[in-house]
RNA sequence: GCCCCCGUAGCUCAGUGGAUAGAGCAGCGGCCUUCUAAUCCGCCGGUCACAGGUUCGAAUCCUGUCGGGGGCACCA
């Protein structure tokens, strides 16, 4: 029995009570109703609070409330056992048969273990890292590429169609810094006062002359023009290839520039105009996004003619409503938190819905720290911390965890020192010791003949407690992936992999699994194999999610 | 001055209004002729920053204060 089943198995208790008079619940039958496992031993293996929840509006106390669930759930097969508890919490014991089932159902779902349709239906567009091509990519923007994709994947398994994008931002000044950055390196000059300074400047200015000789040779203008287009290429071609290694590539590379070309700015500007959300002052476009909650009003086309930077983003917004996607997530920089209550104006002077179809992410700042020492990072002074410093620092798998397994709300401080450790301190190597010790079991079982249990498994038979243990954690995994995407929070299902593998771990120690020396294997072996390989598929979703791997030895 | 995030064990951090607040590390002490011990077990460790409020119940929600981080452009 899953969370799920006992959940829905209180609902049809709380109908029938409701049906037959019972009780009285003025505002319905909840559709779902929580149900937990209690941290405590010896509060059952779920519990739930509905007693407590609605006796109030049932004019009820809690407690005669949860005696009279307590009696239809008794009779409800696969429930052992209900307790009314404290306050009035239910306190629920699942048979050992119908927990056992658990196994089965998982390795049945395989691959789509953890799938379910709460997304159904939506198109997702998800913009994330959008770094300026004017660097390669640093640690902020490694963040977003870790968490935003692990986000991607959470959505997809959820059920809704997901596209991600990179918005690039070529159409400004930045733009024109990097390209007289790489003009000046290139003719041997010190950078501009406002230009980058980086050895990557020397290395592209290098990498540029090499394709095209003759760039210094031409007017200046167009000098200054290729060094930009070819720069911007090169630099932009690098930061597509280390995302790719590092397991992330977007459906859609989206250019600011064309949004100017096309003309999908000034019909962005039109639209607002149109809908009264629009007005010239000292010579400028602006936008009135105070009435919709930001500071102040923006200028959307500044005094010159030229488009601000927000413009683009209209129009970007617009394009991508267009397109059709009910729900537009831009994932930030703390840095860029400002931005957040302009840009839900806009949406709302769009006549959208702020924080529904636009929901913008913001993650906090990561430090990497060495030996205890903070390494600091500026793009600008050269000492840049990359993603390729990054990955080869720790690797793939530990980079895309370590960034992965934290809250986005919260600072962090990435001991490089910890993730490249072999050894369970290390969460990555703790949880995927799982996925190589199961793959291992279930390869020595068929050396020795013993494959899980299929036909005429008796689930009864997984009635230890770290087997019940192991097996509610299991049936936990679809749950947390729906909350995972329901707050968009990616780091539920690294810290689930860690709990649950600790349950794994514990299991192991006191379960053998196969049988030793003579011993002739019986069901008891090929029904814990086959909780190894459900344990194995857990695993192996779970980090898939991640776009961590999964091995097979370590 | 205003805005956003954070403040939970010595450290790094979990904790979607529930019961006696958790994990890892660090410290102390155990279990290896092993289904490879990269695992596991025990002990130690808390004014959930502080003060009010909301309610059957608050680390969690609201208000304020303090502390840390990040922002407040006709830059992008």
């Amino acid at each position: 029995m899953t969370p799920e089943q006992l959940s829905t198995a209180i609902v049809d208790v709380l109908t029938t009570l409701s049906t037959t008079g019972e009780v009285t619940l003025p505002d319905g039958v909840p559709t779902t109703v929580t149900v937990e496992r209690p941290r405590q031993k010896g509060h059952g293996d779920y519990a739930t609070n509905v007693a407590m929840r609605l006796a109030k509006s049932a004019g009820m106390n809690p407690r005669a409330f949860a005696e009279l669930v307590k009696g239809g759930l008794e009779a409800v097969d696969g429930i052992a056992e209900v307790e009314v508890a404290g306050p009035g919490f239910l306190n629920v014991t699942v048979a050992a048969g119908a927990q056992g089932l658990v196994a089965q159902q998982v390795v049945a779902a395989g691959a789509s273990y953890g799938a379910s349709d709460a997304f159904a239906g939506e198109k997702i567009n998800l913009e994330f890292v959008s770094a300026n091509p004017t660097g390669p990519l640093h640690i902020g923007g490694v963040r977003w590429a870790a968490v935003g994709d692990a986000l991607g994947r959470i959505f997809t398994l959820t059920g809704a169609e997901v596209t991600r994008e990179y918005y690039f931002n070529d159409h400004g000044a930045q733009i024109d810094r990097f390209s007289r950055s790489l003009l000046a390196s290139a003719k041997g000059e010190p950078a501009p006062e406002d230009g980058y300074g980086g050895q990557y400047i020397h290395d592209i200015a290098r990498a540029v002359l090499e394709k095209t000789p003759d760039a210094l040779d031409r007017s200046p203008e167009d000098s200054l023009e290729t060094f930009r287009q070819v720069g911007v290429d090169m630099m932009f071609a690098e930061i597509k290839q280390s995302l790719h290694d590092f397991g992330v590539d977007f459906d859609v590379y989206f250019h600011e520039d064309d949004l100017h070309r096309s003309g999908a700015v000034a019909r962005a500007v039109e639209r607002l105009t149109a809908l009264g959300s629009t007005y010239e002052k000292d010579g400028a476009t602006w936008l009135a996004t105070e009435k919709y909650g930001d500071d102040k009003d923006r200028v959307i086309i500044k005094s010159d003619g030229e488009g601000a930077y927000l413009s683009g983003d209209l129009a970007y917004y617009l394009d991508k409503r267009e397109r059709g996607f009910d729900r537009c997530f831009i994932m930030l920089g703390a840095d860029h938190h400002g931005y957040v209550s302009r840009m839900m104006a806009m949406c709302a002077a769009f006549g959208d819905k702020p924080h529904e179809n636009l929901e913008i992410l913001i993650g906090q700042m990561v430090n990497l720290l060495q030996d205890g020492e903070p390494l600091r990072m500026s793009k600008r002074a050269g000492t840049v911390v990359t993603i390729d410093d990054l990955v080869d620092a720790i690797g793939v798998d530990a980079a895309r965890y370590a960034l992965a397994r934290y809250s986005s709300d919260s600072n962090i401080d990435l001991d490089l020192g910890l993730w490249t450790k072999a050894a369970g301190e290390n969460p990555v190597f703790y949880v995927q010791y799982v996925a190589a010790r199961t793959w291992r079991l279930l390869h020595n079982g068929a050396d020795l003949g013993v494959l899980p249990a299929s036909e005429g498994f008796d689930p009864s038979l997984l009635s230890d407690e770290k087997e019940g243990d192991l097996l509610r954690a299991l049936a936990d995994f679809p749950r947390v992936v729906t909350a995972a995407a329901e707050l968009r929070e990616p780091h539920r299902v690294a810290r689930y992999l860690e709990d649950t593998a600790g349950s794994f771990h514990r299991f192991y120690d006191s379960c053998p699994v196969l049988p030793k020396g003579d011993e002739e294997p019986t069901e008891l072996h090929r029904a814990r194999l086959l909780l190894v390989q459900a344990t194995r598929t857990v695993f192996e979703n779970g980090l898939a999610l991640l776009g961590v791997s999964a091995p097979e030895r370590m």
